[in-house]
DNA sequence: AATAAATGTTATAATTATATCAAAGAATGA
DNA sequence: TCATTCTTTGATATAATTATAACATTTATT
């Protein structure tokens, strides 16, 4: 889930904010001030800031100087164009003037999350997160590392949960990531990537459909 | 100096926009409908697209939706907040209306191209601090020097943290730095650089994925 | 219940990948 | 130039993965 840092002096536009940003579902932190917002920065690890520019004691301008390196979306009511120009050179990311348009806001909040989020290709089905990026697979929220061959078939079965796929499918679906794997191969692997599974889950996941092969179920 | 395409029918508008970014020094490549950029994209690396929505045979969402991967700035006057707001959840990353100021188009063409060119000199990941302009790492703030390679490669791993870099791919991005290096060098590079972490810290930071390459993460 | 066929488990050997070390070769700076 | 540091190379050690095969269990059929 993405932390997002909310810095906004104003309690009504701060709470508007807050609202629009929860139905999405992040995880928000909340500085009124720019030496809060500063303390925050220093503990956590943020992943969006959302800055107003006027801001008691320190100002916006050097929030952007110090965490560029994190994205900014400043929200401004300066709508002078110089003022803009000036941000975004200095580090902003994105600049929005109030009043802002609500969809526009989770918009642009949603692109300068993507490319931390689309970088991992997840796959998920109930209580199993498969990031076939990195080969980690999380049961119940944990961590079990899978190698490329129990990575490819779980990633194989998940893509069509309840529905059985064949061994023989399955051997011509991983073929590329393992090309000198049999059914007797295959049976090790999926007996392993069970064990793995057991170990955080009494849910098993993994059936094996008798004369045919295996598929990912919800019992 | 980097790549931009410019995709826009309207000559005039065109040649505006060229004008603009001409004083910049990037190297711009010119497409007046749609079909003409998507083989300008099949052909070069290009690093910034400037789209117009509105083009002959195809249109702008398209390429959007083939070319996410490449920053993508809509200059449209298209205004409606739904078409904003479906074009930037489709793949582009922002969205300028026509008339637009010149200065403005300046500045977020530099933010677009900014991560690539990596401007902020620091990053940060839990207890490591790199500053790479000096080569310098602080471990639970610990000084420690990094040789230029060591620094080029922390580096791409604190980019991007928690997110495996192949081998492959980590030679590729450090290539400028040190065009020699190959997968047994890298090897040692980061043994040196578990080492140098090691010395202050318990954590070690720099995980290998087996079979794939290395990441940044926290345990 | 017996049996045959399919699936499950385990241990091991072969293969493949990574880690570390030391030394040679390159680059750098006084 | 020499001395120093950095990078690559190759050798060796360590570790992880996979296929194989032997054996155990389950299932379907008679």
């Amino acid at each position: 889930m993405k932390k997002i840092l909310i810095v906004e002096d104003d309690i009504s536009i701060h709470n508007l904010i807050k609202e629009i940003l929860l139905k999405e579902q992040y995880e928000l932190l909340d500085a009124y001030s720019g030496s809060e917002a500063l303390m925050i920065l220093e503990r956590e690890n943020v992943d969006l800031i959302l800055l107003d520019l006027m801001l008691p004691n320190i100002n916006g301008e050097e929030i952007i100087k110090k965490f560029s390196q994190i994205p900014i979306i400043v929200i401004s009511a300066k709508i002078s164009i110089d003022d803009k120009i000036e941000n975004l050179l200095n580090g902003a990311d994105d600049y929005i003037t109030k009043p802002f348009n609500n969809g526009e806001l989770v918009a642009r909040v949603k692109v300068r999350l993507r490319n931390k989020d689309n970088c991992n290709h997840n796959l998920k089905f109930k209580e199993l997160k498969l990031s076939f990026e990195d080969r980690t697979l999380y049961v119940c929220n944990n961590k079990v590392i899978l190698t490329k061959t129990e990575c490819a078939i779980l990633k194989q079965l998940l893509l069509s949960p309840n529905k059985v796929i064949s061994k023989s499918k399955m051997l011509e679906l991983i073929n590329y990531d393992t090309p000198d794997c049999d059914e007797n191969s295959l049976k090790v692997h999926i007996s392993n990537l069970k064990k793995k599974i057991k170990k955080y889950s009494e849910k098993k996941y993994i059936e094996s459909v008798w004369g045919i092969g295996y598929k990912i179920f919800e019992d």
